[in-house]
RNA sequence: GCGGUCGUGGCGAAGUGGUUAACGCAUCGGAUUGUGGUUCCGACACUCGGGGGUUCGAUUCCCCUCGUCCGCCCCA
């Protein structure tokens, strides 16, 4: 019997986890920038809470999500996405009553929606993302922006933009609601099923269709940004304002229709413009919920927020051919000749590692020659081999790597010895 | 959910209906006894994702299945 990842999922080896850490400590010290603080939310939450928020009628609800009833009988899902759970546990631990507001929380780790494996989208991925909740200034949606746009600058991408949009408040997205039906409902059955259907869930999707783009209807049809009201006009104008005082970049989209229900004015992409990137682009998608806390029964809060993949922050510095950089494995490689020595190597590891320096040995009872080869490629700067005459001798030969130069030295002074050459 | 692609040792990758399945990398051992990154020699796949079928005989042909990668939809 052989057992395999199941679909959609992937191991993170040693070979590329060093990689995910990078960005985790990129992502913890922007944070700490921007006060942000870390929110740890399950894994699991009750159904109900993502068909509510997210929508009955999405994507991610209808096909996507990992449900299952537990043995007390509730359904339970797999997170598809980050919001929805920090908005619950908001209003479940009345932060809205916290003195300081808005409160600004992250969060990092896996999702689940149920698709089919492609570049860039998994089954199990890896999210991080920030939710600001209890603020409608719009200078805090540029923050957000901002941030997000922060993590990409600091892995080095470049080749990324930022689109944006305004889905108005609810009096403007009703307004451009029925527009829309009037504006398609005589020739709907020119339309694919999906967007027969979207007609009269969710017309505002029917924008965002592929496969009826190149319908002369789409061109014609009412744009969201003519429904905008006074008020969400005028907040979309001040958001702008705030990106462009700070210099950040902007394609206005007004085909850009954030998937989940809960979106409300301000909606942004961040989307890899690298060439050789695979067909998925988007590397973050965000917006404003304002509303959502009450939908969730607890007091009205805006907020806005994003989510952000790991998966494919690291794809698009594959693409652009970015990297970290690595740092060397080991200060001290430790080979021993036979079994007096092997205890003796042992004995000094533990000191060594003690004192705060890197250290290791061989366990496979290799000869000297392949140790050697060890120590090399664990990139050790500096090699302690002890033979038999070193354990009668009580002393240690020390090689340095770098120039090949050894020297014999004393058991009592070999931490002190290392640690200096070490600086 | 739909379409295409592929599945050979730790990795990369040839190959043919028929006795011992190339090669490269990596690994391990050796080239005067205790010293690395170079070189040379040697070792390393009862087996070609799994199951079934055709055949005297299949890794190579057919079917099913699992999985991969890519694309569509949609998203992160």
């Amino acid at each position: 019997m052989n057992f395999k990842v199941p679909r959609g999922t992937q191991d993170i080896l040693p070979s590329e986890s060093w990689k995910w850490q990078k960005v985790e400590s990129i992502i913890r010290e922007i944070c700490v920038n921007y006060r942000y603080k870390e929110i740890r939310t399950p894994i699991f939450e009750q159904t109900e809470l993502f068909q509510r928020t997210v929508g009955d009628t999405t994507d991610i609800v209808t096909k996507e999500m990992y449900t299952f009833m537990d043995r007390g009988n509730r359904s339970m899902t797999l997170r598809p996405e980050g919001t929805a759970p920090v908005v619950r546990s908001f209003v479940e631990n009345k932060m809205f009553g916290y003195p300081d507001q808005p409160v600004k929380l992250y969060y990092q780790g896996p999702m689940f929606r149920y698709e089919r494996q492609q570049a860039g989208r998994y089954r199990q991925f890896v999210q991080f993302g920030v939710e600001a909740i209890g603020s409608a200034d719009p200078a805090i949606d540029a923050e957000v922006i901002a941030l997000a746009m922060d993590v990409y600058k600091r892995a080095g991408l470049t080749d990324v933009k930022l689109v944006l949009n305004s889905l108005g408040d609810r009096e403007s997205r009703n307004a451009h609601r029925d527009a829309l039906v009037a504006h398609f409902t005589s020739h709907i059955e020119e339309f694919c099923s999906d967007c027969q259907s979207r007609l009269e869930k969710k017309p505002l999707r029917i924008l965002d269709c592929k496969v009826d783009r190149e319908n002369p209807l789409m061109e014609t049809a009412p744009s969201l940004a003519d429904f905008l009201n006074e008020q969400s006009a005028a907040y979309f104008e001040q958001v702008k304002g705030y990106l462009d005082d700070v210099g950040i970049a902007y394609e206005l989209d007004p085909n850009l229709v954030r998937g989940l229900d809960y979106y409300n004015h301000t909606a942004f992409e961040i989307m890899s413009t690298a060439a050789g990137f695979g067909a998925i682009t988007t590397l973050c998608g965000g917006g404003r919920y304002n509303g959502l806390a009450e939908e969730i029964g607890g007091p009205s809060a805006p907020g806005i927020g994003f989510g952000m993949s790991i998966e494919r922050l690291l794809l698009a510095m594959e693409a652009e051919g970015k990297s970290f950089t690595q740092e060397a494995e080991l200060d001290v490689y430790i080979v021993t000749l036979e079994e007096s020595a092997h205890r003796k190597g042992f004995k000094l590891l533990n000191e060594l590692r003690s004192a705060g320096i890197r250290a290791d040995m061989d366990y496979m009872d290799r000869k000297m020659k392949a140790q050697m080869k060890s120590a090399d490629r664990y990139n050790a700067k500096a090699v302690i081999v002890i033979g038999e005459d070193e354990v009668e001798g009580n002393v240690v030969q020390l090689k340095n790597m770098a120039d090949g130069s050894q020297e014999k030295i004393e058991d009592a002074v070999i931490v002190e010895k290392i640690k200096e050459q070490l600086k």
